[in-house]
DNA sequence: AAAATAATTTAGGCAAGGCTAAATTTTACA
DNA sequence: TGTAAAATTTAGCCTTGCCTAAATTATTTT
């Protein structure tokens, strides 16, 4: 049976949290879900319950997916990342503008559109922020990317995605050029405040460690 | 606040039993939604107790729509005619497949989509099956379309719309030509079982009333 | 005009997925 | 190392929207 919204949500964000290698917290979860935590608990466990397993649960410790969960988590955001790149493309939606409407379509979309709109698409990599999207057989691509924050001084390279902005930061770095695929070249780092200075098109920006975090890189 | 995903559907199809003027019965509701006349009976109180009050109701006479709700039913069947025409443009399905997935779609897709579909559409008049699409304003424009059955002898017409046809007689009707925008003439009738003779491209085709009252016309 | 049948409503229940308040565990830190 | 704070879980409750079985009302048939 395919899983219901809410369930899809919750595989979804923690697919995210455990990206890290370590385990999804019920906070962090809830947090993330907008959904208290006494309730996370419940749905986790009953996760954690069905037949074969979507969640590998210890009381405190955390979640993590199963292989069944990771493959429904995956589907979801094969559906998501399509959406967002087919909005873009076809109703002319911005970057930032994308992401509420793709977060209720994913749920309901057949597979027969999800086919339909990739190879539309002709089977995009990558979403408008740049993101991996997960193939037709539900395998996550290799991330070869860098976090921006981690190039030095006259370092180069293009930016390949754009992780975790929310849709004023995203605004923002759409003015300043900073987009999938622009080049850039690293002028100057200070280690006090992990600053660095970039140049892209021209023009030269300082950006803070809680911006260049969330740029990343494919290194020249 | 928008209506649930299942008060849309209720509102929806109220709306297409009450078309005819007279108000839906409880088991009528319940074949067309697939849901126990016990469960409509339920929902039906308590859409009819709304504060502003979507539906008229009085015990075993059936509903009928408040124009509140008369205009939620709109909003529905706008999504839902204006996805069916968009899904058969930009993705190619064809007209007898499109009626599930816009029956998922509509509602979830935000205001915005709904715009943005109707530009990029051209603001169309009719969904692919021809039937007529509310206005941004939730106005149903006029029908000014006759049944095929109501035609006789060298009575001639274009085919406005398909109405109340499942899938397969779609494709049926698709193979014999039968679609909107169809030139049609009528060359004979039966009167013992109200039998039409249509030519359509050249063709000649002997159908029935089950047909011929799902058929609509423009005449000449 | 009964009696039979059909339609509708009532009553009681259930599953999903939330919530609050209270209890418990873990972690942090003085 | 003991305690305070933070995180997590438990317990109990609520709403939505569906179900079945039984009761009631309306409509047909005889
Ligand atoms: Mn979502
Ligand atoms: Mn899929
Ligand atoms: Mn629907
Ligand atoms: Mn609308």
């Amino acid at each position: 049976m395919k899983p219901s919204t809410s369930i899809q949500d919750y595989l979804k964000r923690i697919y995210e949290l455990t990206e890290n290698g370590s385990p999804a917290s019920t906070n962090d979860l809830a947090r993330e879900l907008n959904i208290k935590p006494a309730s996370v608990t419940g749905m986790i466990q009953k996760l954690a319950n069905e037949k074969p397993a979507l969640l590998e649960y210890q009381k405190h410790q955390g979640v993590t997916l199963t292989s069944a969960g990771k493959k429904a988590a995956l589907e979801v955001i094969r559906h998501h990342r399509l959406l967002e790149t087919w909005l873009v493309q076809t109703l002319g939606y911005s970057w930032d503008e994308v992401h509420e409407e793709a977060e209720r379509l994913e749920h309901v979309i057949s597979e027969d559109f999800e086919r339909r709109i990739a190879a539309a698409l002709g089977h995009p990599l990558r979403d408008p922020h740049g993101e991996l999207i997960p193939t037709a057989d539900l395998k996550m691509p290799l991330d070869d990317s860098t976090p921006l924050s981690a190039l030095r001084k006259n370092q180069t390279g293009k930016i390949l995605c754009i992780k975790g902005a929310d849709a004023d930061l995203l605004r923002h770095l759409d003015e300043l050029g900073l987009t999938p695929n622009a080049m850039i070249e690293v002028t100057d780092y200070s280690p006090f405040d992990h600053n660095l200075t970039i140049k892209v098109e021209k023009k030269t920006h300082v950006l803070g460690l809680s911006v260049t975090s969330k740029i990343f890189i494919e290194q020249k």
